[in-house]
DNA sequence: TAGATTGTTAATCGATTAACAATC
DNA sequence: TAGATTGTTAATCGATTAACAATC
């Protein structure tokens, strides 16, 4: 529940509308029409309520007495997260992590272009990964201004990454979707979203010693 | 809350406890000696309640009127985590994600060495990424019978990845870290962490156009 | 001792689940 | 109409936060 959030959803109904949106594709594709909210539950391993009531938060998808239709209610979801238009994408950061997401193949198919990543190792620079540049971090600020660059993707050393956090600020970046080891807050109006591969890998290890 | 987690400790709180080791392993790097759960909540911006409450689940890491020490406090989280061994990794699917993660490089320095990838691909097999070979994956069985294999990151193809979990299952595996854009859930004795990037960076479009 | 800060209980808040009336 | 399944309210459960006594 962020300051400046004005929806009054709450961010754990948020976080389930990808696996929902992933669900009903793979369903989508097996030519599946409709689907209850009792085969849901089922099949993702959420209860039945939960589902109906996350759906209901955004206005009435189904139908009594029938259940939900599948290409109906994929194409609500992909609105409600607004991922039914393009993104443009940079990456600051062009290291192993930078690079793999450069390749990262899940953006295809979705509108997730990117269109360049900057990064300040002289042997790097001018370098192309997947048809895309890599370019010398001080062009960035023309290169925002040239493009309308939505998301910012930070794969730098952590060292860098609040001045990164602050450029992208400044350059007028609507997101930053941060992949180095240390918290980027949310600021001005900025969406963040930290992904901590190592938290998860933690938390792996200590279930396998809890089971 | 699995179904056979003997442990009385919420989710919630283990999830935290990485961020928590993370920030204390700064404030070693930094030379502090010790910290209160005020600086704490300052700097993390989670309340100090909640931290002292995390904290006290495993014990009485603190004394009163003083605060914790960073050291202590940041080797009993490992301990906790049990990040405080080593791990022996092996990577199923050698793709864009599978060598991402043969390079990753934040498991350097912490307990955690891959030995080996596995594809079914004849361009890939036989290469080296990171001083770690690319293998058959006719030739698992026999790699798992003579290691001893912790953990199994999954990097295949989604359709491959039901498969290749109950593979893992069978050759004794403890735990599955898994990329692929499917859920695996938990099973046997083996823990489970999906990571689905997607989601993440879905939910940042929610974000981003609901400031 | 006085001050600081933990450990822990009690109060609050929010999220999940159950139940069922509405309705297709 | 009868059966099915949603939409929604009420009940439960768990997690977070506040408060303060314990104690270093």
């Amino acid at each position: 529940m962020s300051v400046e959030s004005n929806s009054g959803i709450s961010e754990a109904v948020i976080r389930r509308l990808p696996k929902y949106h992933r669900y009903l594709t793979d369903l989508e594709l097996m030519g599946e029409k409709k689907v209850s909210s009792a085969k849901m539950s089922e099949d993702l391993c959420l209860n039945a309520s939960q589902i109906r009531r996350d759906l209901n938060c955004f206005g009435g998808f189904g139908q009594q007495g029938y259940g939900y239709n599948v290409s109906k209610l994929k194409d609500a979801i992909s609105k409600i997260l607004h991922i039914d238009r393009q993104y443009n994408v940079i990456i600051i950061g062009a290291g192993n992590m930078g690079r793999a997401l450069m390749r990262y193949p899940y953006y295809k198919g979705m509108g997730f272009k990117v269109l360049a990543a900057f990064d300040s190792n002289p042997a790097l620079i001018g370098t192309t990964t997947s048809g895309c540049e890599i370019l010398d971090i001080s062009k960035i600020e023309k290169f925002c201004a040239e493009h309308e660059v939505d998301i910012g993707i930070i794969a730098t050393p952590k060292e860098a990454v609040l001045d990164v956090a602050d450029l992208l600020t400044k350059l007028g970046i609507h997101a930053i979707w941060n992949f180095a080891p240390v918290d980027v807050y949310e600021r001005d109006g900025v969406a963040v979203e930290n992904v901590h591969l190592n938290d998860g890998l933690y938390v792996l290890c200590y279930k396998m010693n809890n089971l």
